[in-house]
DNA sequence: GTCCTTGATGACATTTCGTGTCATGACACT
DNA sequence: AGTGTCATGACACGAAATGTCATCAAGGAC
C-alpha cells in the first residue's frame, strides 16, 4: 500500500465539482478543494496548472483520439465524408456520462472564465484536425476551414445532444452537418433570386 | 484643465503594448504598466477587468458594428451574401492599422492566457451574429451555425489579410467564403466518387 | 460667491492565485 | 542494505485582483 490515498488527481476533479456545484466556481478557493481531496494547495497545482484545468483535464484525450482516427482513415475519403462517418468510434466517450457533462456545462456556463478556457481547448482541437487533414494532402487553407468547421459542427452537436440524448450523437451530428451545408451553400441562396 | 492627464484607457493601453512588445506578456506586471502611465494599479483595474482585457477592450467596438448593420440590412438578403457584402463597411475599422495589428497579434500568439481571451472574444461576436440571423427570421440552429461560420471567415481572413494587406480585406474575406462554401459542400464531394 | 453633487483617482489593506524550493518517506531496483 | 525515483507536504513569496475610504477638480443650483 502507498503512503497516500491513490488517484489524487481524480479526487481532486470530483471534490472540485462537488463544490462547484454547491458554492459557484468564484465561491471555492483551491486550498478547500484540496482540502477536501485530502491533499495540499500545492499538490492541486502540481496536478491542474491552474484551477479551472480541473473541469477539463479530462477532455485531452479527445484530440488525441481524434488525430489517431484522422490518421488511419483509408487514402481518398472525402472531407466530409470523413467528418460525419469517421468520428463514430468516439460517440462512446460521451454517451455512458450525459448527467457529469450536464453537470459541467451548467458549471462552465455560468463563468466567464471557464467559457473562455473550453473555447481554447477548442481551439487546441481544431489545431489537431487541420493538422490531421493538411497530413492527408488538404492544402492549407482548406484545412483551416474544414477544421474550424468540424469544431463548430462536434459543438453544435454535443451540445444539441445534451439535451436530447435519446436520439444518438451520431445521428445528431450527421444532421449538424447537413444542416451547416445547406445554410451555408452560397450559390443556392443566390441563384434562387 | 482636469486635474489629471487626460485618456487614461488610451494611455495604459499604450504603455501596455509596448511593455508587453518588449519583455512579453509575463515579463511585465501591473504596477509597471501603470507607473509608465503615471497611474496606479487601483486605476488599472477600474479602467480594464483584468491584465489581458487591456489588448482587447478597443475591440468591443465590433460587435457593436456588426449588430447594426445586421439589423440595417434590407429584409431578404441571402445569409451568406450578407457575410460577403455587408460588412464591407467594416475594413476601414482595420486598414489603417495593419502594423498595430501585427503587433498585437505578435504578443497574443506568444501567450496561452490571451489567445483564450482572443477566443472569448471571437465566442462573444459569435453570440451577437447568432441574435441577428435570428433577428432576421432564420431559424435558432441554422443561425449559430451561419454565426460560427461567419466568426472563422472573418477570423481567418483577418489573419490572411494581416501577411497579405495589399490585396484588400474584403476581397479575402470573399475569397476564404467561397473557399468555405466549396470545401464543405460534402453533396458535390460524396457524388464524385 | 457658496454649497453640493458627481466622478475619477490615489492610498492602503486583503484575499486568492500560482510558483519556487527544499524536506520527507514509500516503493522499486540492484 | 544501499540507492534512486517520485509524489507529496511545508513554507515562503510575488503578482493578480478586489474592497474601502479619502481626496480633489469640475459643474450646476441657489
Amino acid at each position: 500500500m502507498s503512503r497516500w490515498e491513490p488517484d489524487a488527481p481524480e479526487r481532486l476533479e470530483r471534490a472540485a465539482l462537488e463544490l462547484f456545484l454547491a458554492h459557484g466556481f468564484d465561491g471555492v478557493t483551491v486550498p478547500q478543494i484540496a482540502a477536501r481531496a485530502g491533499l495540499t494547495t500545492r499538490t492541486f497545482f502540481r496536478h491542474f496548472a491552474d484551477k479551472r484545468e480541473v473541469l477539463f483535464a479530462g477532455e485531452d484525450v479527445i484530440p488525441r483520439r481524434v488525430a489517431e482516427i484522422m490518421a488511419l482513415a483509408p487514402d481518398g475519403v472525402p472531407p466530409m465524408e470523413l467528418v460525419a462517418g469517421g468520428f463514430e468510434p468516439m460517440a462512446p466517450m460521451f454517451e455512458g456520462r450525459v448527467e457529469q457533462l450536464r453537470q459541467r456545462r451548467q458549471v462552465i456556463a455560468g463563468h466567464d472564465g471557464l467559457r473562455e478556457r473550453e473555447m481554447r481547448k477548442r481551439a487546441d482541437l481544431c489545431e489537431t484536425i487541420t493538422a490531421g487533414f493538411i497530413a492527408r494532402g488538404i492544402d492549407a487553407l482548406d484545412a483551416q476551414l474544414l477544421a474550424e468547421t468540424t469544431g463548430t459542427i462536434f459543438r453544435v452537436s454535443l451540445d444539441r445532444w445534451m439535451d436530447a440524448p435519446e436520439r444518438g450523437l451520431v445521428a445528431v451530428l450527421r444532421e449538424t452537418m447537413s444542416a451547416l451545408v445547406a445554410v451555408t451553400d452560397g450559390s443556392r441562396a443566390v441563384e434562387r433570386s
